[in-house]
DNA sequence: TATTCCGATAGTGAC
DNA sequence: GTCACTATCGGAATGAG
């Protein structure tokens, strides 16, 4: 699975989509954080040579919160207990995205698009709204307010292009209906006269997922393919294909849409595994599940 | 364990209890049984590098029954169902014992007493008795033939003294009680003038389980600690640590006595961990227990 | 429905 | 209640000095 990390380290550097990050990796000031005092509430990673990221950048040691604090309103409340647990390690990426210049793709007005940190497909991407009103709220919740789901969906569209490109440059070379662009751009053909190539688009879904472990609201912007070391049991594979996974086109959600009740979503969680191409069943066999998506991918990606 | 496996192999060389085995451990014939015309039913291991035993013996490649065969009695019929399956592969060393020097430690016009191949203790013999009309016996039926009961008994008795022994010589110089002997011994004192030492004819337990999986009646002669890596999960410990196991004094048993039944003994084999020596309870927590036996060996073995 | 580690549980096949 | 191998399932901790 090396390729796929460096490919998706390339990710970052194809598009003209300049994330806003404009702090370089590591700089003199972080060594001076050393020191206890000088931490304080703005965590540096304890150890330079650690690559950094948001769960590293939340687990970094910081003091106790102090007995006596300032007067909070409720929403900084909320957001302090989230901070410094697992579930709230996305803030990180919605407060500071200059400090991931890695993971980080764009940075909006209205949202951080970066990648996961343990992708589930060649692509995935998350959108995170940066709305305060908003970033706490259950995605069911968050996308019943119609202007925000506008916003929402705009940006999430345009990660979703960004997303096929990046697709399309990865696995472009193995596909046959892609051959015709493929070797134009080869011979150098200008790309306003590049015959049209596999619609790397369709492959690319965007939804969220019905139980959230993360407290912060994320888009998933994922390609079609599950093809990752990093899907290691049933639940991983059964929340992005079942109705646990809930495609941001249907929202909002009827008061009476069944995927809002828990157990049902459950149940999903839980379903006999399905190959997502061809509809064979696997019963609970994850592993030969995961052997036949090996061959899948590649007759996929070869379309 | 290396160690463990090493003193095992003295048991074979400490005591004057000589194997009737007189047939080197490789000869000439075993390299021309290896094609197939010549291995008829007189399997030969396939890899002479292999160690062997009675399991390398008997699954070892051998051709069909041949369809025509000359009649056979019953007894003969039953031994062939076992043969060539793993419930039967102790057949070998009744019927060869002088295969396995290695293994056999003795053997009487009764029995044959070997070290068993997966000790689930520092020291575990099994007592095979070599009667065919009691061999395939489940143990409860065998023993109660009360004529083949006293001579079991007498070979267990001898079995569990040399078992006795063998755990003296290995273990002898740790214990406390021991010592005035073991410091003796190193003066050079004879052996007919030496002080008692510990007793450890009470640390060897004999006995059978309840629901044998090896088809041929077995007896365990098998020291007290469970200190072993081939014991691996709960049904090995509870198998010799619950009424699963029972004493060949016990027997014959009463018609009504519990331990005939099933659902009992499947129960025995599903109960929490308890340790034997100090009765501290481990619930399902299998690893936690074995980390206690370590403990608790230490602890015996000074006794 | 975060990951990771450890470990308990279950099914299979065995020449 | 044979072993050995593979895998599934289940809980607990989760950074860092």
């Amino acid at each position: 699975m090396a390729e796929t990390a460096e490919d998706l380290e390339d990710l970052t550097r194809t598009e003209s989509v300049a994330s806003s990050a404009d702090s370089p990796e590591s700089t003199p000031k972080q060594d001076e954080a050393q020191t206890p005092t000088a931490r304080a509430n703005t965590t540096k990673p304890s150890k330079p040579e650690t690559k950094r990221n948001a769960f590293t950048e939340l687990m970094a040691p910081k003091p106790r919160a102090p007995i006596s604090q300032a007067p909070q309103s409720l929403a900084s409340k909320a957001s302090q207990v989230i901070r410094g647990v697992w579930r709230g390690a996305l803030i990180e990426y919605i407060e500071h995205p200059e400090r991931f210049p890695n993971q980080v793709l764009r940075v909006t007005a209205h949202t951080v698009l970066i990648k996961d940190a343990f992708p589930k497909s060649t692509i995935h991407l998350l959108l995170l709204p940066r709305s305060p009103a908003h970033y706490l709220l259950h995605p069911h919740t968050a996308f019943a307010d119609a202007s925000f789901l506008t916003t929402i969906r705009a940006e999430a569209a345009e990660a979703a292009r960004l997303a096929a490109a990046e697709l399309a440059r990865q696995l472009g070379s193995f596909s046959a209906s892609n051959r015709a662009r493929d070797e134009a751009v080869g011979r150098g053909v200008p790309p306003d006269r590049l015959p049209p190539g596999r619609d790397y688009a369709r492959e690319i879904r965007v939804g969220t997922h019905a139980h959230p472990s993360m407290a912060h609201l994320h888009v998933h912007i994922i390609s079609r393919d599950m093809r990752s070391e990093r899907v290691k049991h049933r639940k991983h594979y059964n929340s992005f294909n079942t109705p646990f996974f809930v495609p941001l086109a249907d929202y909002p959600l009827a008061e009476d849409d069944v995927r809002r009740e828990t157990g049902y979503q459950n149940a999903n969680l839980r379903r006999e595994l399905v190959c997502w191409r061809c509809g064979r069943t696997f019963g609970n066999r994850f592993a030969e599940l995961k052997r036949h998506l090996e061959e899948e991918f590649v007759e996929w990606r070869a379309e």
